[in-house]
Formats: C-alpha cells, structure tokens, sequence
DNA sequence: AACGAGTTGTTCGATAATCGAACACAAGTT
DNA sequence: AACTTGTGTTCGATTATCGAACAACTCGTT
C-alpha cells in the first residue's frame, strides 16, 4: 500500500523546522511528483489532518487526537496518575511515567514539582532510552540480541561528561540494573540531574513503561535515592497492575 | 487517495473502548473487507504505527511522534509555558492553553496548581468548546456563518444545570464575549468549576489560541477574577505574540 | 474423532486508482 | 519581455488495489 505510506510520509514531514510547506516543499521532502503531493496533500486536507491557507499547508491540530488515541489505549497510565502525585507530595520531587519506543524514552505521564532540566519536560517528550534511567529499565526487559540490535542502531554520542558511550559497558550496566530491579543515573542525560527508576510491570510480567523519581544532585545521594525513594516507587509501580483494580488487560 | 483515508481511518478506529483489534474487528469498524483491512494493517505495522502480537494489532507509540509534530509547530505554546508558569504562581491557580478544532478545545500546555476538576486534564484533552471559556474566546473570532455552522453540528446537551443549551443563546454570549474581550464561564462544564479567558492573537490579529485561569466557584467571585485576574490574564497573553520575540510567523 | 463455527492467511484475474509528463497560468525578478 | 518559480489540471499508460474464493488453523461441542 504505497500510497498510505505515501501519506504519512507527508504527514511526518512536517517538523519544527518546517511547521509549512508548500506543495513543491513536500514533493522534494518526501520524494514524490508534485502530482503526486497535490493529491496527497489535498486528501489529508479533505480527511481534516492538514490546513491549506494560499499555497501554505500546515498540519491541524486534527492529527492530535490520532496521538491521544494511542494514549487512552494505555489504560494503566490513568490509573498511575494519581498514584504518581501521591508518591511525588510525599518525596518532594518530580515524578514521570515513560514508555520505550526503539531507542527512545517517550514520556506518558508527568508529575512536576520544581522544573530542575533545562528542557521542559512534558508528555511526548523524546529522550535518549540508553542514558536515561527508565530507558535502562525497560531495555533490559528485552533480551540480548534486541539490546544489542538497538544499541548499534543509534549513535552514543556523549550528552554530558559522565555520560556512558561505550557499548559493552551500556549493555553490562543495563544487564546489572535488570538484576537490581531499578536504575539510577547519574547526570548522563544533563549535568546535576540525578533520578530513579523502576519498570511498570503487567500481569504477565511484560515491562509495560517505567516510573522515575528525578531530583537534583546536590539536593540527594544516591544512597538516599536507594534507601528513601526506592522503595515507595517500587510499591508504587506495583500497585498499578495490582489486581485489585481489574481491567480487561489492554 | 481512498487508500490514504482507508489507513487513517483504520488507525483512527482504535480508541479507549477498542484498545486492540483483530484483522475482521478493524475491517468492521472501518467497513472494509478483510483483505483490505489486512493490508493496511500490514503496511501500517511495517511503518511501525501499529504493533502485531498474535492475531492482535495494536497502536504503536510511534504515532505520537505525528501529535507532537504538530504541537512543536505551534511555536507560540513553548513560549508561553514559562509565561503561563510565572501568572500561575502568581495567582495560584491553575493555567491552561487551548486550541479550537472544530467544536473541540484541545489542551496544548497546562500548568495545574490543585486539581479541581473531577477528570483530570492534561494536553491532549478534548473539551466541548461551546462550554468551555476558551472555546467561546475563540469561536468570537469567527464569522457569524461560521459560528452557525459549528453551532448547528454539534449536540448542546447540558453538562451541569447551569449549561447554556439555547443555540441563540450562546451566539448572543460568544458575540458580547469577543466585544468585551473575555469570557468567563460558570459551572457550564462541571459543577464549582469557574474559569475565565482570553485569546491569543497573533501579529495578524488572528486568534492561535486561548488561555484560562480556572478556579473554584466558592474561591474566587465572578468580580474578582474581572478586576483581579483579567489584567494579569491579559498581559500574559499579549506578551506571547510580543514582537520583542521575533518568530518566522509559524 | 469428526464436526461446525469462527478466525486468519493467500491467491489471482478484473477493476479502478494512481502516476507523471506536459501544458496553462499567475506572480515576482532580472 | 523573457525568465524563474510556483500552483492547477488534464489524460493515456501503468500499476496497485480489490474482493471473492479457498486453504489452514483453533476452539468448543457432540
């Protein structure tokens, strides 16, 4: 079905750098004839996902909800919500829920208190799975072969001094903290920022996202991080596949 | 290109009450043949959209990365965030940012002090906008056709018993609210919810977006969030689309 | 074990949609 | 006035899509 992949092509070509583009514009990002973007552009245009102003497309805010449906399917981010805010009131400190897409850590869920990272940090953000703590966490849910299959498909590129790039000692460490049962990393992703995390397990024992407690380095240790946080989240991430609050297992 | 809307009509099929699908559900929801719905969702599995276990197909995380596409073409919304931070501690209350889509408000930012709405609203949420404050902004800057036409698509069943339902009343209300430059709106969406907005304009006068404050009924009076919120309010939104920080007009 | 009901997977010729080159047109530029 | 760069539109050739039909599989039930 080359023509839907045609389609979201065009739709995923809209960025940042480029919130509009003309049909010429599209027809060169996504390799088509203008024919062929016309066509493509005037029927996302029809279904709604894309706005025509003069010769200016650009995406309307239709192709949210597609985003948000995938959300809603994941039942459990709900139910960890407000367990989320409790744990968050009770430790001080921002507390998020993400899940694991190819390499990347998205967030699903956050509970804000102080904003410590440069970047804001808010539902949909992408970050690096390999230097953030609930991206190990759930990597390691994976088995071997796929670690590594995910390991050489991205490029380690040091985020900040402490940041870990070498391969074997990525997937040794991940290998470590699946044994542990939790992650703490230590200012790979930003300098100063420090968090924890623990895998959102189901029913079955599949890693279905992560939780993490994020402070400042100077605000506590990870001894602290160990002994204070650790176990609350970890009672926390439990309770959200707790059979007590049945659901028809999404 | 029936075959483009027959693939997002499929990925739209999947919902809260339809988290995972068999191949003969999606064909059915979306009224294709088997065999169709099969290679769409062959194709939208291989564009790693939609996730296989067994005879289950699922909504990949991937899509997100469309939704979010467009929110990180709305330039404005990460400008105002840290604005809408500084008015929401100032006031305390809570801040939000919306879109119009349709009879729609989309949250697109948020900054939440206690939480008083019985569903929790985070971005991505859906509100009916003829009830909502920052719909009735919005819908002000319309044409009265416009307004008509989007007044007689939707159903006005009343949310509380404070809902405005008559359609003759709510044009009247959307026109006095664009004159007098806000909108505040008591109890139509939830019982003790009082909020109150106003548009955020753009260079060219048009309206991108809204911004609330929303409080509880029994704290803060309809005359206090005029003479003390509005002003605030006000500013806070002019200051998104301030010439000050130049922005290629996305 | 045989059966039917319900499902997915796969094939193939007929059909219908898509393709892109070519041209018309508009606006701004040299 | 010719040129550049853009969109809009047509049309026959090409190609992808369609759906009926069949194979294969899994469950319960008899």
């Amino acid at each position: 079905m080359t023509t839907l992949a045609k389609g979201l092509a065009v739709l995923g070509a809209f960025d940042k750098k480029r919130p509009t583009m003309t049909l010429s514009q599209a027809a060169q990002a996504v390799d088509l004839s203008r024919a062929t973007a016309r066509r493509v552009l005037r029927t996302l245009t029809k279904l709604g996902y894309v706005e025509q102003n003069g010769t200016q497309f650009s995406l309307s805010p239709r192709i949210l909800q597609l985003g948000f449906a995938f959300l809603s399917t994941q039942n459990w981010i709900e139910r960890a919500l407000p367990l989320m805010r409790g744990l968050s009131e009770r430790m001080h400190e921002s507390c998020s829920a993400a899940i694991l897409e190819g390499t990347d850590v998205v967030y699903v869920a956050r509970v804000p208190t102080a904003r410590i990272m440069s970047v804001a940090i808010s539902v949909g953000t992408r970050l690096p799975a390999f230097h953030s703590s609930m991206g190990r966490v759930m990597l390691g849910f994976l088995d071997e072969a796929e670690i590594w299959r995910r390991l050489n498909s991205v490029s380690l590129a040091p985020l900040t001094p402490s940041s870990i790039t070498d391969p074997q000692g990525l997937f040794d460490r991940i290998r470590a903290d699946h044994e542990q049962g939790f992650s703490i990393v230590d200012e790979e992703l930003e300098r100063g920022l420090r968090s924890i995390a623990v895998a959102v397990v189901d029913q079955t024992g599949e890693a279905r996202g992560a939780l993490n407690l994020s402070t400042h380095t100077t605000r506590t240790t990870r001894n602290e991080m160990r002994d204070l946080f650790l176990p609350m989240l970890k009672t926390t991430a439990a309770q959200i596949f707790m059979p007590a609050s049945a659901e028809p297992s999404s």
